[in-house]
DNA sequence: AGGGTTAATAACCGACGAGTCATTAATTGC
DNA sequence: GCAATTAATGACTCGTCGGTTATTAACCCT
């Protein structure tokens, strides 16, 4: 009884709005380019979608359902290794045990995943880190960054009671050590041509980290660590205030 | 013989303009609201600046110089430690060596002045990697990033060769760790109200680094290593082409 | 075939903001 | 005080782009 719309339509816009969007961000890409990359007329693109920032809305929706789920099926990996394997001790660290190179590949394991999310929607990623000035996005990138800091700040501290991690690293370092690493590789996806070998940079980074925080051994002579550094450096182990405040700015 | 301009106003333009590039963005900033906060007009402006872009390459220009000044003496002054005492050995970083423990010392002192300058451009800092969209400046946050780890890219290699660094953790990932968790603690800047205490995080993140990528020390069974890790995760140890392509693209 | 319905078009409107420029105001030297 | 000069003003132009809408085209059903 009526005329039916192009079925390929609103895919096509999609995937144009998202190319487009990666090129000069969420306000710089003009609608009618859109429209024009798809064969359609401006006015097409309003019988699909509400707004550009409605279109973008919806697959960013899409991308942080994936984020969260992945999350916490991983919260209740580790919870569960926990549970059942306990919480790897530093000497394990040191002798490369199998409970500590069990819980690496673990989280090895998780990290990838992440990994191979980041790599579907790299083109998401790019858009809300560098393409959302003056939209209502604004800033949702640092959000979901400052999350993922806080997720990994819980089980980071659970390392630290258990002794893992030893004071000097402070333990809000850790988060933003894994997430700024995480970030750079997900900034550099967008401009590779094909997919890298994920797994062996989520693996080194999590030993990079485990081990490099790990206190220095019972048999190494600390007496050395005290002579040569100055005491200055190491005062203050406190948490200086940097993980404290939840930031709360810009609204244009 | 003729009326002398107010002599601060140019410099009242400067403070107003990156206050609202960092609340709005380059774009998003309106050059009547920046003057509007001196007390000028809009035509005010044009008497001290070509266009706003001018207003922020000069401002930029001057980071920039700052930044290239304290790269090269932390470049000289490692190249002056190599010399003079030589490439710590992984031994002597599981000993904690005093020659490792200098190093880190040196590493950090210049890792915390990094710190400092970026904290006095905190807000420049955040423009150019969230305020610079569809201007002449895209992008130019990512290339700093991208020079920053070629500059530490090269130093991770020194380390790589003389066996300091373990072939499994790629030599490629020592930079981007660093870097991502510099940069995390820049992006947290713009919100902290007062500076925090930088030199513990320096020392501290050096630490982690090189303890974390020294190898796993001799005397501990590497049985155990392959006996619980998938040989799958290892194989590909190269560098997978994550690190090979200096990227091109993006112009409005 | 043709009437009804909806997709799609493209000319149009309106807001917004960068940059201009004729005009006015302030300051200096004589 | 007055002429000369330049700072500073703000109304104006102009291009851009998001969103609207009257009109036309395509399609389905009977």
């Amino acid at each position: 009884m009526a005329r039916p719309a192009d079925p390929k339509a609103r895919n096509s816009l999609l995937h144009a709005a998202r190319e487009r969007f990666v090129q000069h961000g969420l306000k710089g890409a003009r609608i009618e380019d859109i429209t024009k990359a798809c064969g359609l007329s401006k006015g097409a693109f309003y019988l699909h979608f509400e707004s550009k920032e409605a279109l973008f809305g919806e697959v960013l929706q899409e991308f942080g359902e994936r984020v969260r789920e992945l999350l916490s099926k991983h919260k209740a990996e580790v919870i569960e290794f926990f549970k059942t394997e306990g919480v790897p001790t530093t000497d394990e660290v040191h002798q490369q045990a199998p409970r500590y190179l069990r819980y690496i590949e673990l989280s090895g394991k998780s990290n990838l995943a992440i990994l191979e999310l980041c790599w579907e929607y790299k083109d998401v990623i790019h858009i809300m880190v560098r393409g959302v000035q003056n939209t209502a996005f604004e800033g949702t990138a640092w959000l979901m960054l400052q999350q993922a800091m806080a997720h990994l700040g819980h089980q980071a501290r659970v390392f630290a009671e258990k002794g893992t991690i030893r004071g000097e690293v402070t333990a809000g370092l850790v988060p933003a050590v894994l997430v700024g690493t995480y970030s750079m590789l997900c900034f550099q996806m967008i401009d590779m041509k094909q997919k890298p070998d994920f797994a062996v940079l989520a693996h080194g980074i999590n030993r990079l980290l485990y081990e490099g925080c790990a206190p220095v051994a019972h048999h190494v002579a600390s007496s050395e660590y005290e002579k040569v550094l100055k005491p200055s450096l190491l005062t203050s182990t406190e948490d200086c205030g940097l993980w404290a405040e939840k930031t709360k700015r810009r609204n244009s």
